[in-house]
DNA sequence: CAATGATAAGTTTTT
DNA sequence: CTTATCATTG
């Protein structure tokens, strides 16, 4: 076959290999992927049925990317039938499929972390719990570690050691509340994340023919980014591969991250041990990155003593040097970063989607962002708060949930109430009484409500029949109409709109804007899936793909040319040209939560590596002396992992050990030996001193909407120009009103906005 | 019961 | 600094 040709003699070994368990140790940049679409491609041209074939990605982007890819090699009709996606999504399929058997509805909802958290706070609070020792996330975290250990309700109460260490950390009633969120999400109808793989292997355990079933059709497994896997996930690996034993594990454990969510590096240490037969490939060429960049990361993974034995090179030309640059406070990082790419950009006529901006906490995108639209730099952000995690949203697809399974009680409490109609919460939380008495969900109760003996008065007893009533109506139409129009429905019956029009802050129409967006996602993806062989255009359908699409997962609107922030988790599997890590100090990353044991370093050097192996052809690290946190200014030093990395690959443009701080400001001898993160930025401007420059500017950017508490600019008329703190400069193209209550209409790069004068805190320009 | 304002609490990372 | 939760008032 001729794609062989392109890969090297280890590649090549990999992709033929075809029987048995295999192990594949590959670095970062060094063509995993392609690996992996070329051996599935080659599976298929040997014959093999692409129903057997079961591929497990990291993400659904992945996924569909490979698809993609494999589908160009082997044609789309062939490539369709694969089973490919994350563990999430291919056993929520099979689950839906089997649900029956574990008692659960097909249609059963996926509660999210937002869900399963507040329904635990209920649970917490209904057992009349101490919240500050029982923190409802500290309780979900536990629960979830439960869940992917397989330790279930009775496995816990059969456990002494568990419950021992329950009570050690005084919380005795641990089991109990696990006991009751089980129970809770079991009427509800409802599964959180970890359930879907801790049901699967209960599915798999309990029913022996539907194991040999799922044996029988995974004759091949794939599974990639092996090195991130639970260990609930991996008895399922385990359990399916069994019979033919032809599974294919593919992971870094260098690039191992995701420890906090269970992932056991083990898994993937252990693999020769679980299979004794298993052939190991090493794929150690890495295609990415400069001799520098490479060398570079290797130099700081080094330091972990957890590793498998690889050496990771590259035939690349040696590059620029690693970029070390100190700047004085997070605003000049943002800055820095700013001028960075658009120097960049100028001389080496690089486009915005060639650079990435990287931080280890989502929090720190802030001082970026205001830098980066100072220069007016095009950028994207993933992660942190999700189109589908905003208030609007969320409550708009509550009433959808509910349709499709009404017994969806976190759904049903989050509208119940939303636009109001009277049923407040002491109600609820007589309802959820007397449902945990009769072991019925709320929405059957509540069905019955007028037989009920509870301490409700009779009109609100009508409200919530009404409301019943209401849901009840739309399900008969949706029987008829598509998710979309039913969406539509629930919104105009509902008159959420019409709530969100009644006083039209900024914050309103950007609420509505929301909506009219998710009416667009719900005909999207009627649109994609039509194409699909086995279209499934319900809604219910929908809410799935919904629950388990993460931000980077989105189909990125258009081909618009942004630089690209995130999370160094985020930025996993991917590579761009220019890579810049912003907050390279103690205490930020490492993080400060993850510097207690060896094990957590080790993971925070991984994430470190992960980082730094994005980069293509350039990096640059950024560390600050100061930067806030909590809005409070906090000194900081430079990351313990700028000092490991091995000098000979960085150009070091400022002193990692700063010189003493007081040399900055020796000038402004102003503050005597006041440290300067105890100065209070308000005082400076009593006493303004020319070259005391860096809290001025500090106190601009962390409020770079400094001005909003001043009275509003009335001067404004058509055709200002203006900057706004969020969407940058823009043009006035309208406006109505007088005084305070002037009402706009303002272009800006991102569209059009509507404000109110006295809120959007407006600089006319011009 | 709902709307408003005050206070406390919290930021790792995500399917 | 931002968000969530609580307490008070009408």
């Amino acid at each position: 076959m001729n794609f062989l040709e392109s890969l090297n003699p280890e590649q090549q070994n990999a992709v033929l290999h075809k029987e048995g368990p295999m192990m594949i140790i590959a670095g970062a940049g060094s063509g995993k992927t392609r690996v992996l679409t070329y051996r599935i491609a080659h599976l298929m041209s040997q014959g093999i049925d692409p129903f057997h074939i079961l591929s497990l990605t990291f993400t659904n982007k992945a996924a569909r990317e490979m698809k993609e890819r494999i589908s160009t090699v082997v044609g789309a009709s062939e490539s369709k039938n694969l089973w490919m996606g994350t563990f999430h999504s291919i056993f929520a399929k099979i689950l839906r499929f089997e649900a029956d058997k574990l008692g659960f509805p097909s249609n059963f909802t996926i509660y999210d972390t937002q869900d399963a958290e507040r329904l635990l706070g209920s649970v917490i609070k209904e057992m009349q719990l101490d919240k500050d020792l029982y923190k409802t996330k500290q309780v979900a975290g536990r629960i979830s570690k439960f869940k992917n250990n397989l330790i279930t309700v009775r496995a816990y109460f059969n456990n002494p050691e568990l419950i021992e260490a329950d009570v050690l950390a005084k919380r005795p009633k641990m089991g109990e509340v696990y006991k009751n969120y089980v129970e809770r999400c079991f009427r509800a109808g409802a599964m959180d994340f970890d359930d879907l793989l801790l049901r699967t292997n209960e599915l798999l355990t309990r029913f022996p023919d539907v194991l040999a079933k799922y044996q029988d059709r995974f004759r091949y497994i794939l599974v990639d980014e092996y090195q991130d896997t639970n260990h609930s996930q991996y008895l399922i690996v385990k359990a399916l591969a069994d019979r033919f034993q032809n599974i294919c594990v593919v992971g870094d454990d260098s690039q191992s991250i995701y420890a906090f969510r269970g992932a056991n590096i083990q898994n993937i240490l252990n693999f020769q041990k679980d299979y004794s037969d298993a052939v190991t490939f090493k794929l150690e060429q890495n295609y990415r990155s400069t001799q520098n960049i490479v060398n570079a990361a290797n130099s700081v993974i080094n330091h972990n003593k957890v590793k498998l034995d690889k050496n990771l090179w590259t035939a690349n030309e040696s590059g620029e040097k690693v970029v070390v640059m100190q700047l004085l406070s997070d605003a000049e990082e943002g800055r820095f970063i700013a001028d960075s790419i658009f120097e960049n950009k100028f001389r080496n006529q690089l486009k915005n989607n060639e650079f990435a901006i990287l931080y280890r906490t989502n929090a720190q995108s802030r001082a970026i962002e205001d830098a980066l639209r100072k220069k007016n730099i095009q950028y994207r952000i993933y992660g942190g708060m999700s189109f589908y995690q905003r208030k609007e949203i969320k409550d708009l697809l509550g009433y959808l949930r509910l349709l499709v399974n009404s017994n969806d009680e976190e759904a049903l409490i989050r509208v119940i109430n939303y636009p109001a109609r009277g049923i407040g919460d002491t109600t609820i939380d007589r309802l959820v009484v007397k449902a945990n008495e009769l072991e019925i969900s709320l929405y059957a109760l509540m069905e019955q409500i007028q037989n009920i003996d509870i301490a409700i008065n009779a009109p609100t007893k009508a409200k919530l029949s009404d409301f019943v009533m209401m849901i009840e109506s739309f399900k008969v139409f949706m029987q008829s109409h598509n998710a979309f129009e039913t969406a539509r429905e629930v919104i105009h019956r509902t008159r959420i709109v019409k709530e969100l029009e009644g006083d039209s802050t900024p914050e309103d129409i950007s609420r509505i804007e929301n909506i009219e967006e998710l009416l667009n996602g719900i005909q999207d993806f009627i649109a994609v899936q039509s194409e699909e062989e086995e279209a499934d255009i319900s809604l219910a359908a929908f809410l799935q793909t919904v629950t388990l699409t993460t931000d980077l997962d989105q189909k990125k609107e258009g081909d618009d040319d942004a630089v690209t922030l995130m999370t160094v988790h985020m930025a996993k599997g991917l590579e761009f040209p220019i890579v810049y890590i912003a907050g390279m100090e103690e205490g930020l990353f490492p993080s400060a939560m993850n510097m207690n044991t060896r094990e957590d370093l080790e993971e925070e050097r991984r994430l470190f590596y992960v980082a730094l192996t994005r980069a293509e052809r350039q990096a640059y690290l950024m560390h600050t002396q100061m930067r806030f946190r909590w809005g409070k200014l906090t000194d900081c030093e430079p990351s313990r992992f700028l000092l490991e990395l091995d000098e000979e690959f960085l150009d070091v443009k400022t002193p990692l050990k700063p010189e003493p701080r007081q040399n900055l400001f020796l000038d402004a001898d102003i503050f005597g030996e006041v440290e300067i993160s105890k100065i209070r930025y308000e005082k400076p401007e009593r006493k303004p001193v020319e070259k005391f420059q860096p809290p001025k500017n500090l106190k601009k950017v962390s409020a770079s909407t400094a001005s909003q508490t001043e009275i509003p600019d009335t001067n404004i008329k058509v055709g200002n120009r203006v900057e706004h703190g969020r969407f940058g400069i823009g043009e006035v193209l309208s406006l109505e009103g007088t005084g305070a209550n002037i009402k706009l209409a303002i272009k800006f790069q991102e569209g059009t906005k509507n404000l109110l004068l006295q809120y959007a805190k407006l600089k006319i320009l011009d």
